[in-house]
DNA sequence: TTAGTCCCATAGGAAATTCCGATCGAAAGT
DNA sequence: ACTTTCGATCGGAATTTCCTATGGGACTAA
C-alpha cells in the first residue's frame, strides 16, 4: 500500500542506533523483522536510506533527509498520542449553547457565573435565535445545546425539562382598559394583543393562551424583543403576555402593571435540548442541573 | 501499539464523506473495516472523535482538532512519499569528493566544468586534505569519494584507476648543482631534496624515487604545499620531485628548471576510491571515466 | 402498529501483514 | 582457512486487517 508508521518507527530507531542489532532490539522487535521493514520503506520510497557497512551503518544522503521528515512526522504523531483527553469530569472544554431570545437576557447573566463555579475549565459560547434556527444549528453540529421552550421537535434529539416559567400579563400602569385579577382568557382584547415578530415561539403561545386559535387579523406589529414590546405596553399601545422570569428586568420601571392569569395559570416549559448521538448525556443532564438550580432563582 | 497511519487515512476519508459508508468506499474498503479502524482510532486516543447520526456523522470538537492534526501528519507524509527519486541517470544531487592536495590544484580548474558539461544536476563539493584524513571522511560518510594516490588502504573501500602521474624533478635555472637529463636516482643529492610536510603522500613517494629508504636525517622544511616547495626551489634552496601534473601551473615563472627522469619514469598513480558499501559503483564508474577524460589534458 | 429503510456496529472466518528463530552469505580480522 | 560480525533470506507462526453476513437503533411510510 504505501508507507507505514510502523516502517518509519524502525527507521527513526535505525538512525538512531546505527545497527540493525540494536535497533531491532530498542524496537523490541527481532532483527529480521527490522530488516524487512526497512527493505519495504526503501522499496516503497525507490531509494536506498542506508548504506550496510561491516560495522553498522550509514545513512545515504536521501536517508538523512528521509530521517528529517520521519523525525517531524513521528514526532506530530507523538503530540497527537499524547492527546488523549482524561474524559476527566463532566463539562470540560468548550460547550456551545443557543438560547431563545424570550429567555436569554434574563437567563444568562444568572447562568454564566453558575455555571462557572461549577467547573472553572468550562468555556461557554452562547448564541441567540429562534427556536428553529437553534435546532437546525443543534443538528448540524454548529451547537452542543439548545435551551428553548418544550416541545421542541427534530430528528435525533433529546430534551429534559429545566423549569416552568408562568405566563402573566402586562399592561400600562395607567391603561385605558381595566383588568380584573386574577384574569381569565376571556377578559383579554385580542384586538390590543401586542406580538413579536414570526418565528418566536413565545407568539404563537400567547395566541395559543388568549384563545385566539382561529381569527388571525389581529394588530401585529411584530416587535424584535420583549423589552420592544413593553416598551409599546407602557405606552399604553396594547397589552402583551410577559413570561415570568421576564418581569424583573423588564418591569423595573414602575409605569407596567404585571396581572396574573386565573389557576390553572398558563405557563411554558423550558428545556434543553440535545443530540442524542452526542453520547454526552450525563454532561447534559449534569448542565440541566446547573442550569434548573441558579435559572428560578432569578427573582 | 498505537495510532496507525491506516487509521489516519481512513479517519481523513471519514471526515471529508462524513458517511461510513462512502467513506470505505472512497478507502476502497468495506464499511465495517473503516468502522472498526476508525473505533480502534478513538480508543486509542481516548477520545470520541465522531458522532454518529441517522444521515451520517458529525465530528466531535475533539474530532475536528485531532482532524487538523492528522491532516498536517498525512500532507507531510504524501510529501515524504513523492520523494521516490525516479533514480535518474548517475551522477545526480550532491557529490561530495575528497582530494589530496598535490593533486587538487591542478586538477580541480579542469574538473569542476568538465563535470559540469557531463550533469546540469549535479552538485559538487570538495575537500582538500592528505589521504588519511579524506579516507577517515569517506568511512564516515562524510565524503561520496576521494582523489588520490593509489593505492589506498582502508576497510570497505573500492577503486579505480583514473591516470599516471609521472615525477620529474625541479631545480633552479642557475642552480650551481648541474643535473644530467634524462635523471637517475643516483644524481639525487638527498641532503638538497626538498619535502612537504609529514602526511603528505607525494613526501613518501619522492623519498622512495630518491632511494633515501634508509638515511632519513635530511634537511626537511616540511613545507606545506607544492607551491612553497616550487619557490624554495626557485630560491636555490633545494630541489624537489614534482608531479607532471603541477608543472604548467607551477612553472610559469621561468626560474626553474624541469628535468625528467631516466625510463622507467616513476610516477604515481592517481585513483577514484569510494565505499563499497555506497553501491554508487556505476556512478563511480561513470565519474572516474569523466574525470581520466578531462584530467590528463591539463598541458 | 408494522414493515421498510438507512446506517453504523458486531461476528466469524479468510487474507494479508508482521514477526520470530534459524540459517545464509559477504566482508574482515585472526 | 577459521572465526566473527552483521545484515538478508527463508518458512512457518502470530497478529492485524479485511470481507460478507447479520444485528440493532432510529426514523418513515403505510
Amino acid at each position: 500500500m504505501g508507507l507505514t508508521l510502523r516502517q518509519m518507527r524502525y527507521f527513526a530507531a535505525l538512525a538512531k542506533e546505527r545497527h540493525f542489532g540494536r535497533a531491532a532490539e530498542a524496537a523490541h522487535i527481532s532483527q529480521p523483522a527490522l530488516s524487512a521493514q526497512i527493505l519495504d520503506l526503501e522499496q516503497t520510497l525507490g531509494v536506498r536510506l542506508v548504506e550496510r557497512k561491516r560495522n553498522g551503518i550509514l545513512l545515504t544522503r536521501d536517508g538523512e533527509e528521509v530521517l528529517q521528515q520521519v523525525s517531524s512526522i513521528l514526532e506530530q504523531v507523538e503530540r497527537l498520542e499524547g492527546l488523549r483527553r482524561s474524559s476527566s469530569g463532566m463539562l470540560d472544554g468548550l460547550v456551545r449553547i443557543g438560547i431563545i431570545p424570550t429567555v436569554a437576557p434574563y437567563l444568562v447573566p444568572k447562568l454564566v457565573p453558575c455555571l462557572r463555579e461549577l467547573s472553572a475549565s468550562l468555556g461557554l459560547e452562547l448564541k441567540e435565535a429562534v427556536t428553529d434556527r437553534l435546532i437546525i444549528d443543534l443538528q448540524d453540529g454548529k451547537l452542543d445545546a439548545v435551551i428553548a421552550a418544550l416541545p421542541v421537535q427534530g430528528d435525533g434529539l433529546e430534551t429534559v425539562s429545566l423549569f416552568t416559567d408562568r405566563f402573566f400579563m402586562a399592561i400600562a400602569n395607567n391603561a385605558e382598559a381595566v383588568l380584573m385579577s386574577p384574569l381569565t382568557e376571556t377578559q383579554v382584547d385580542v384586538d390590543r394583543l401586542l406580538l413579536l415578530e414570526e418565528g418566536h415561539c413565545l407568539r404563537e403561545q400567547a395566541l395559543s393562551v388568549c384563545g385566539t386559535a382561529g381569527k388571525r387579523s389581529l394588530v401585529n406589529f411584530g416587535a424584535t424583543s420583549m423589552t420592544t414590546l413593553l416598551q409599546m405596553v407602557s405606552h399604553d399601545m396594547g397589552m402583551t403576555l410577559i413570561p415570568e422570569m421576564a418581569i424583573p428586568t423588564e418591569t423595573a420601571r414602575n409605569d407596567i402593571r404585571i396581572v396574573p392569569f386565573a389557576d390553572p395559570a398558563p405557563s411554558r416549559e423550558i428545556g434543553l435540548i440535545w443530540r442524542r448521538s452526542s453520547g454526552r448525556r450525563d454532561e447534559m443532564k449534569a448542565l440541566a442541573e446547573a442550569i434548573s438550580g441558579c435559572a428560578p432563582a432569578n427573582r
